[in-house]
DNA sequence: TAGTGGTCTAGACCACTGG
DNA sequence: CAGTGGTCTAGACCACTAA
């Protein structure tokens, strides 16, 4: 009787739809497991066109509340959207602007037991993992940005003779060689009191304070094969992220398609 | 002519046009920044509907190779599909267990200038925000892990008297009791050398090593309307985070192009 | 104002799933 | 087999942007 009313001027029709459906799914008229009314039924109900129904849907699935499956029908999948803030590190543009903008050198190669090293590495004493300890330069600069040690897991110790070793992240290289890639990195961020044979190659005092960033990438089948260590110079480097909203919760469907704003970026920032 | 002939029964016209358009980026054909064929252009060239082609497009928005703009066109915005790592925080869970694990306790609470706070906020001095100073304790711990300063924009002061103020994130008030909601989040992490008075609430030698945490709060609209400064000793306090690998959203259409493990998304349905 | 993308309709046929 | 979602067409009008 009053299909009409239901929609104003302001908001696109399936952003009406979608928000009625993700409230009934939200008050449990349609409970978790079971399948939304077809889209023909839907069509009904709502007195729209298939294709306007559709696009309704389509947000539902855009936010993980819903599922399509041909033949079967459109699965409700969760109550809540979960909101959720991202942070996203472009591996193709921020990573390699970094390295890119940096050069390192590296001072000293050693095959040492896992318990040798500065951070924790999988493994018994039996198992020596590849390690490079240098320094990275940024672009213009003459002090160092970074002391670092990069750990390689005794079957990708290879790579670390490759040409451009220094240009091109280590991880990187393994994929390429032996296609293996970080499907996880974990980091973890510390302060710390800058041990005196660090701070003299940095060229700070010794026990000067520095910002330590250690991090482990995971493969594929969950194994480390790589773990680096970076100490900065306090007044050198700062961590800097952006994490987005990524889900807008019920009424607000405007949900940022259009904005894309790129990333994060792991900045090294000048004083 | 052979417009007959691009398309194939087995795959969908869209992803057809979708390919041709993605590998003239790559090839070049598109530059970054440069507006792709009108859609209408591009209907006629394929000899296809204009859903279809949409669809198309809609596929490249998606992968983040282009964007529309009403009334403007539609920009190419890279030139490559990247891969993304993210570090999901999901607001419910994460952030709301750190808050419910520790405890607050204010030692002040004041309206200060712009120019007064720890980190830079924005404004002119006459603007003057609401700052709560205090300590935030572990639960089974008598030291404290932060000295934190929270400063709100004056207009949403107000939430700084709410009863749950030492339960609850104020940002979280800020958006139950405004509607205001945090779209992006960004922070900085430094080292730095803990200034004596802070160092004595923190029980901590005076310019010891402490970790520092800035984080702004951006609503949708772009405004900064609340910024934390976090002040942790070395010893108490580790960042760590997860960064996951990201696949470009339909598989089915990236499978093509780009050899990625099938299937990744979607449904957990099996046969 | 002209031209863009955004929304919407009312049809159609196909591919897939389940009984 | 009947019914589902997937794809597609050929129109239409609207909202926005830039000249």
């Amino acid at each position: 009787m009053s299909a009409v009313s239901l929609f104003d001027a302001k908001r696109p029709r399936y952003h009406v739809v979608a928000d009625a459906l993700s409230r009934a799914i939200q008050q449990g008229t349609y409970p978790v497991g079971t399948l939304l009314p077809t889209e023909a039924v839907l069509c009904a109900r709502f007195g729209l066109s298939r294709q306007t129904i559709r696009e309704a849907i389509r947000l539902l699935v855009d936010l993980g509340l819903a599922s399509r499956r041909q033949g079967v029908g459109t699965r409700v999948e969760r109550r809540d959207v979960s909101q959720t803030y991202v942070q996203r590190l472009e591996a193709v543009s921020d990573i390699w602007q970094y390295v890119e903008e940096t050069s390192r050198k590296v001072l000293k190669v050693a095959d040492i037991p896992a318990e040798g090293a500065r951070a924790p590495l999988p493994g018994d004493g039996t198992r020596k993992w590849r390690m490079l300890e240098g320094l990275r330069f940024a672009a213009d600069e003459r002090r160092p940005i970074a002391w670092t040690q990069v750990c390689v897991a005794p079957e990708y110790a290879a790579v670390t003779d490759a040409k451009d070793r220094d240009r091109v992240p280590i991880f990187s290289l393994i994929e390429q060689r032996f296609g293996v890639k970080a499907s996880r990195i974990r980091q973890d961020i510390s302060a710390i009191s800058i041990r005196s044979d660090v701070a003299k190659l940095l060229r700070v005092p010794a026990k000067s304070v520095g910002l330590s960033v250690v991090r482990e990438y995971v493969s594929t089948q969950g194994d480390v094969f790589e773990v680096t260590i970076s100490v900065h110079p306090a007044e050198r480097y700062h961590y800097s992220m952006q994490l987005d909203l990524a889900y807008a919760s019920d009424s607000a469907f405007t949900a940022d398609r259009l904005t894309l704003p790129a990333g994060l970026r792991g900045s090294s920032s000048k004083k």
